[in-house]
DNA sequence: AAGGCGGGGTC
DNA sequence: GACCCAGCCTT
């Protein structure tokens, strides 16, 4: 694979968390890359540094302000379990970050692949680090039809992936292969023209690229409404924290009500008296905004808001909301759905 | 082994 | 629309 090292070396990309071998960095470069394109982590990357430089300051983080750095970026179970595995650090590795496989491994949120690529470019051990990337590159490179979604076939590709690796450079060997994925070995029109290993590619050479990765199957999404009551009185509006098992654990949202069907305008309205602390006066105003569409990996939410002005609140019924100013809206970590609706519609202070 | 968990880019 | 991204956790 001397090809492929050559290759990255002279075409790699510039980025901040190739110009350093801490571990820590490594670690977050790593976790924010999770299923996310580099064009969308890098400034996550560049911010969460320079406000954790280091494990310490990361084990002691208040968890609301984590969750807002990580407004935006998705799959937020990685941040809370980017604290947890922090506070492991001090507290079960002594301030030492390991550097096992088998001991990053004990952290919260370090699987097969992240423990893999910390110990690899980190502190130049063994471990191949199996991506998205590697699989497409193996499963076309050697016309791989194992589907790359089994245990089968994670056990076959990680294995493939060990046997090649370069043991005297692996964290150069590792990035190199995803390199050549997020650059070269594309899903859709993948660069065979220029690619570093065409003459050793299997599908290339019998023209079946497009057949690989090999996969089984895929979710279908489901619908979900949901019914937001955005209330405006004066400077002060009220959020809920969203607590459940379920998608945007720890952000926060507005007063929702959920169905699983749409309802209609009058229904909307008859729901506002789910939540006995929110008295409609004569003088409440009302207006229901259009249906906004938000795409997940494996459901839709389509959702309407309902803006609410002039109402009595019931503060001592109100337990399970929390009254906040409008203009404090930003220190609180809220699903993008949410922001969308506030750059659209934004709530309005006298 | 299967399902849950975001948001955005690309074709 | 469908697909996919430097995956991991829970059940």
């Amino acid at each position: 694979m001397l090809q492929l090292i050559e290759w990255y070396n002279r075409n790699k990309r510039k980025l901040p968390w190739r110009n350093t071998n801490d571990a820590y960095k490594i670690w977050i470069s790593e976790v924010i890359l999770q299923q996310t394109r580099v064009a969308q982590g890098l400034a996550y990357y560049l911010k969460f540094i320079e406000r954790f430089p280091d494990v310490s300051s990361l084990a002691s983080a208040n968890i609301d302000e984590l969750m807002r750095l990580w407004q935006g970026l998705g799959y937020y179970s990685r941040a809370k379990n980017l604290l947890t595995a922090a506070r492991q650090v001090v507290e079960q590795f002594d301030g030492k970050f390991p550097e096992t496989v088998m001991d990053l491994k004990k952290l919260k949120g370090v699987g097969d692949y992240t423990a893999a690529a910390v110990a690899s470019i980190s502190f130049n051990l063994p471990a191949a680090a199996v991506d998205g990337n590697v699989y497409r590159v193996l499963s076309r490179i050697y016309a791989i039809d194992e589907p790359v979604n089994t245990t089968k076939g994670k056990q076959m590709f990680q294995q493939l992936a060990t046997k090649l690796i370069d043991k005297k450079n692996p964290g150069t060997f590792n990035q190199a292969m995803m390199e050549l994925g997020a650059l070269l070995c594309l899903p859709k029109k993948p660069l065979c023209h220029i690619c570093p290993v065409n003459e050793k590619c299997l599908s290339f050479a019998s023209g079946s690229i497009a057949r690989y990765p090999v996969k089984n199957k895929k979710p279908k999404q489901k619908k979900r409404y949901f019914y937001y009551y955005v209330i405006n009185n004066k400077n002060n509006t009220f959020i809920c924290k969203r607590i459940s098992r379920d998608i945007w654990h720890n952000l926060y949202n507005f007063p929702l009500i959920e169905e699983s069907r749409m309802l209609t305008g009058e229904q909307i309205l008859s729901a506002i008296k789910k939540f006995s602390w929110l008295k409609c006066t004569e003088k409440t105003a009302i207006g229901i905004s259009e249906e906004f569409r938000h795409v997940l990996t494996h459901q839709v939410i389509l959702a309407r808001f309902v803006r609410i002005s002039g109402a009595d609140i019931d503060k001592t019924a109100a337990d399970k909301v929390l009254e906040i100013e409008i203009s404090a809206l930003d220190n609180y970590a809220m699903p993008r759905l949410i922001t969308r609706y506030l750059e659209k519609h934004p709530l309005a202070t006298r």
